[in-house]
RNA sequence: CGGGGAGUGGCGCAGCCUGGUAGCGCACCUGUUUUGGGUACAGGGGGUCGCAGGUUCAAAUCCUGUCUCCCCGACCA
């Protein structure tokens, strides 16, 4: 993409809003824009690192065997009634009344319409386990939305709900997702503390939350170091419940609920950093098959309410998260994996005729190489292009200008590490291929 | 929901106390200049001062109401 013809507003001064370093990057950067409390415009580069987050979420999702399908943000009112959760939910989710009168909400959860789509669909035990997820905009009314898109009231969130025939099977799945949980972070390059967590306000006794690891955090964990030194990245294919079990032994708590006396961890191995919350998993049994009528038949033929889990991952809080993670005075530092762009190419004088036409040479190759670039062709001064460059983090940069033109090289930079390397474009291409 | 603060060109702010023709920096446009870390100079465009009432000869400024946004705290992916 040449960026003189891309809608990236960057910002140079500090919106006065944005107290946290993800929400002010992201402002600065070009990414979002707010439209009012809680609620945000994606820009081209945000909206593509959300699609990137979500696509690695979804592969995860698909690979622990669940199946995609698309829920309405718009829910009708009675299906909370029924489970009883139109009055408890409270003034967090926004009720909308359709021209018919009819009482509807913006969804800031899916577990009553997912098990209302089940009970219209699944009637044996064959059927099952059974794995269903979306990915879909939510709305939770807060009553204070604060750090951009980190505590938005609309948000971007993978849910997935899994039914099972007994306890056994749900436990299973359970783990299943815990797995997943853990590969999906790894991916994107962060650290990921599963901590065992309250089931809440949705119900059960099997629940953690994934808190990644960052200096700015809300909560105060507490957890085995040696929970770090597991390489999940590397895990392919089945995990046994034996890793499984391992991984779920080592302690992590979060500060409220951590006693530093019965401590099962001696101080030496303990741990204690900032966390943000990016996923959190539930069993929660019978909770809606049993007031929504969710039955299956088992082998003896007898119904039983289905068994249910339902696991959360906030998509769009991860931008920040990942922003928090990643970050220096300058600007963003994306992962790979997520960056909007592999690499931006700097051209240093627009003006001249050879810089411009040596970067537009390799710009078409890079495109042609299936290497995602972000062109700087504008016309501007070397100050201003490197500064914005940094603030949008992709982390390789190409600069050219005459005087590399004149011999022949190009620079390459590591956005991380600020390494500067003089390259022929051939070395480079080999490189970024 | 309790406490605090703010709404003045795109962004950041001053002006308000003590009413009298709306200002600064950045950004933007034109020209010249500069060219490896946000160049410099000159000229220019853009604002019903959140909104609605009121007081007054006169309101950004004083009064009343209202909306929005932000911050601290209690709650959430």
């Amino acid at each position: 993409m040449r960026l003189s013809q891309y809608f990236i507003p960057t910002i140079k001064e500090n919106p006065s809003e944005a107290q946290i370093v993800s929400h002010r990057l992201m402002l600065r950067a070009g990414m979002i824009r707010q439209s009012s409390a809680g609620i945000y415009i994606w820009l081209p580069t945000g909206l593509r690192v959300l699609n990137k987050i979500a696509d690695i979420v979804r592969e995860e999702q698909d690979r622990a065997g669940a199946n995609e399908l698309l829920m309405p943000t718009i829910q009708p009112a009675e299906l909370w009634q029924e489970s009883g959760r139109y009055d408890a939910y409270g003034k967090e989710m926004l009720r909308i009344t359709d021209r018919h009168d009819r009482e509807m909400l913006y969804g800031p959860t899916n577990e009553e319409m997912i098990t209302d789509l089940f009970r219209n669909s699944i009637k044996t035990y064959k059927n099952l386990p059974l794995s269903l997820y979306h990915i879909q905009w939510k709305f939770r009314d807060e009553v204070r939305p604060r750090f951009g898109i980190m505590r938005g009231r609309e948000f971007l969130m993978k849910d997935n709900y899994s039914f099972d025939l007994d306890f056994e099977g749900a436990k299973a799945s359970y783990n299943k997702m815990y797995v997943a949980y853990l590969r999906t972070f790894a991916r994107l390059g962060l650290v990921a503390i599963p901590v065992r967590a309250d089931a809440g306000a949705i119900g059960g006794d099997l629940s953690h939350e994934f808190q990644i690891l960052a200096d700015t955090g809300e909560s105060t964990l507490y957890y085995d170091k040696g929970i770090e030194s597991f390489d999940l990245a590397s895990l392919t294919g089945d995990i046994d419940d034996e890793t499984v079990a391992k991984l779920q032994s080592y302690y992590a708590m979060e500060e409220e609920k951590h006693d530093a006396d019965n401590c099962p961890v001696p101080v030496e191995g303990l741990k204690t950093a900032k966390g943000i919350e990016v996923g959190h998993i539930f069993y929660f049994g019978t909770k809606y098959s049993e007031s929504m009528g969710a039955k299956v038949a088992g082998p003896d033929g007898k119904e039983v309410p289905v068994e249910m889990g339902s696991y959360g991952i906030g998509v769009s809080r991860l931008v920040g998260a990942l922003i928090e993670a990643n970050h220096d005075d300058n600007g963003i530092i994306w992962p790979e994996v997520v960056a909007p762009y592999k690499v931006g190419l700097i051209n240093l004088r627009a003006k001249d005729e050879n810089c411009t036409a040596a970067c537009d040479a390799l710009y078409n190759k890079l495109l042609s190489a299936d290497i995602e670039v972000l062109y700087d062709d504008r016309d501007a001064g070397a100050g201003a292009k490197f500064a914005d460059m940094d603030l949008i983090g992709l982390p390789w940069q190409i600069i050219v200008g005459p005087k590399g033109i004149e011999k022949g090289i190009l620079e390459f930079k590591n956005r991380r590490s600020g390494e500067r390397v003089e390259l022929t474009e051939n070395e480079l291409l080999v490189k970024l291929g």
